[in-house]
DNA sequence: GTTGACTCTGTACCTATGTACAGGCCTTAT
DNA sequence: ATAAGGCCTGTACATAGGTACAGAGTCAAC
């Protein structure tokens, strides 16, 4: 497979392919004599599984070296456990982070003695003022 | 008030307070003959309240938009509040977004057949075959 | 009257994740 | 054999939100 089709059966642009290579996420593959990069069938499947672990929330980074983890021989089970859970962690942190500003939003507007005429919109959530 | 001392009552950095400037969330101050830039005393509660938008999700860019419907004349209070009630939205859809992947990184984990001695770490969850 | 702290402008740099373009080869079909 | 399309490298640009630095002017205290 040369690059385009790599790209086109993954669903990204070419030139992230290319990208994911500089980042070493993808080994750079071996060449034709023109210089065309040749890959293996599963590369699809490869640059697939980064988009989904970026969806749960890694990095590329992270995935860089979750691949790194996913390829050595031993001992790297428990390693990748580890950081699967340390993103739920993060994952949860970061909702209750969201949920909190959106109650914080949610008072805000609840509480607001707006109106189009008046002329200021003040509001006063626990000891302090607020706007919006 | 010099930047100095704003930027130091309000906890940002100096270049943060002339960038807010330059992105016209800061209105540019008058001038001593020096060039100095010259604050009122509510411009460091002006830049809290920029970082508290901030805080629940709300762009700089928005943020901007916000201050000129706040300093406007008449008839804003129902834009900021739509305002509002759509970033709400947002932040609910992101949630979601968010709790939909911490729960597909947790079955991951708690379905992988992963062993340290083991040769790979894969498990399958709904109609595909995932990895970590 | 000099030192040290403060401020000015302009520019460059940073993270993260790509996307786009220029100028030049390569391949393939007709 | 030629035109269309694919691929190469290198560089620049994009977003969002800052941060840092250079070189110069200013202010206040001793």
């Amino acid at each position: 497979m040369r690059i385009g089709e790599v790209a086109a059966s993954a669903g990204v642009n070419i030139q992230t392919v290319r990208f994911y290579e500089r980042r070493g996420l993808l080994q750079e593959p071996p060449r034709l004599p023109s210089g065309y990069r040749v890959y293996q069938d599963q590369t699809p499947a490869l640059i697939r599984f980064i988009k989904q672990a970026q969806s749960v929330g890694f990095t590329l980074n992270e995935i860089r070296e979750l691949l790194q983890l996913r390829n050595g021989r031993v001992g790297n089970a428990s390693q990748l456990r580890s950081i699967g859970e340390a993103k739920i962690r993060a994952l949860d942190d970061e909702i209750q982070r969201l949920i909190e500003a959106r109650d914080v939003l949610s008072q805000l507007l609840n509480a607001c003695n707006c109106s189009d005429g008046g002329s200021e919109c003040t509001v006063t959530i626990g000891r302090r003022e607020r706007h919006l």
